[in-house]
DNA sequence: CTGATTTCTTGATTTATATCAAGACCCATC
DNA sequence: GATGGGTCTTGATATAAATCAAGAAATCAG
């Protein structure tokens, strides 16, 4: 039991960095409170965080493990991203506008999440005046690097996007069959596999 | 002058329609501050309202005309996107994060402007204590957009991007270049053409 | 109205990328 | 260490879209 309690405080430390790293500083008693409402989960490899069409009722910090993000059109399965340990998980348009969820979220592997639920997300804003301002900053944040990535896609051809992205996610490409940043970077596997071999 | 003023005025409200629009609504008292703190102005086709590199100190609204937002690259214009009436218009990474500007905004039309400069758009969250979550809603809403925005390009053809757009559009395609709508949806204005005339 | 620019279209050609199909590799499991 | 499912690569071919070049149409300035 002690060291579980241990164990978890360990973890816990680490979404508060990430918190405070995303969202800057918040006041101890402020990031006690935020931090007690996320609960520690486990999802396995090929399970289901988020289904598409159903109501995206929590938000998650993954502590570790890989999550894909992706839609099914035409029978075929479009990755629109992949996120790490360090993200935060949800269908924003759900869990904010009550939306059904555009996307379905699945375990790429064993996966350790800390979540919060819908209504303990919304209380949030209500125990930090703070928070809301902070929020908006870190959507602001998400926001301007969705607009680099359309620009990637006027602008640059497959290798270039390729390339880019490399530089970034490195350590990626060892972690997560290749055909799925393929369909993220907007190409096939095909073409994916040829830039690879001459790069 | 009692015509200007009534002239301004009616204006007024359609900037105050549109924020209770995006923002939801707000006390009549709020709203007079947040409509005090916008500025009437114009801009002629072809003058910048913003340049890249430049820090960008303010946000506008478009009361009527056309503003277009690019980047150049290779010696080529890359058109991100093209704002009509009841756009506000910024570039969000330089007046929240005061980076330097990603974009250049030119009017592709003699354009009127509501105004408000950066300190101001900085007062509004202290004058309103519910600004910065109406503000977060407004931002993520603009984030699904994009979300959706990058989907087209990893599932769609040149063609499919040009009926979807069109189908939401159609008003732009007889008021601006459509080399500009080519770029801006990730084609050259010759495939642009091709398709315009198939369909 | 007229000439000068800019924008748009069209055709010919090239290039990038997708598709199809087959085989190779990898690695988990018995 | 064989079997099998998933994944990656490779080659041949088809298709989509870019490029280049020229002319037509529209727009603008005087």
């Amino acid at each position: 039991m002690l060291l579980i309690y241990v164990f978890n405080h360990k973890k816990m430390t680490e979404l508060e960095r990430y918190i405070k790293s995303y969202f800057g500083i918040v006041q101890p008693n402020d990031m006690k409170t935020i931090i007690s409402l996320f609960k520690p989960s486990t999802i396995k490899k090929g399970e289901y965080f988020l289904k598409s069409e159903h109501f995206c009722d929590k938000l998650s910090f993954i502590q570790s493990g890989l999550l894909r993000m992706f839609v099914v059109t035409d029978g075929k399965e479009v990755t629109q991203w992949i996120s790490t340990k360090g993200y935060f998980v949800t269908d924003l348009a759900s869990i904010i506008f009550d939306l059904p969820s555009r996307w379905t979220i699945q375990a790429l592997t064993d996966t350790e999440l800390f979540t919060i639920q819908k209504d303990d997300y919304k209380k949030i804003g209500k125990l930090i005046p703070q928070w809301h301002e902070l929020e908006k900053l870190f959507i602001a944040r998400c926001f301007i690097i969705l607009e680099d990535r359309i620009f990637m896609h006027l602008s640059m051809t497959a290798e270039e996007r390729y390339q880019f992205f490399f530089e970034q996610n490195k350590d990626l490409f060892n972690q997560v069959p290749l055909q799925y940043l393929a369909s993220m970077l907007g190409m096939t596997p095909e073409t994916f596999s040829r830039i690879r071999r001459k790069t």
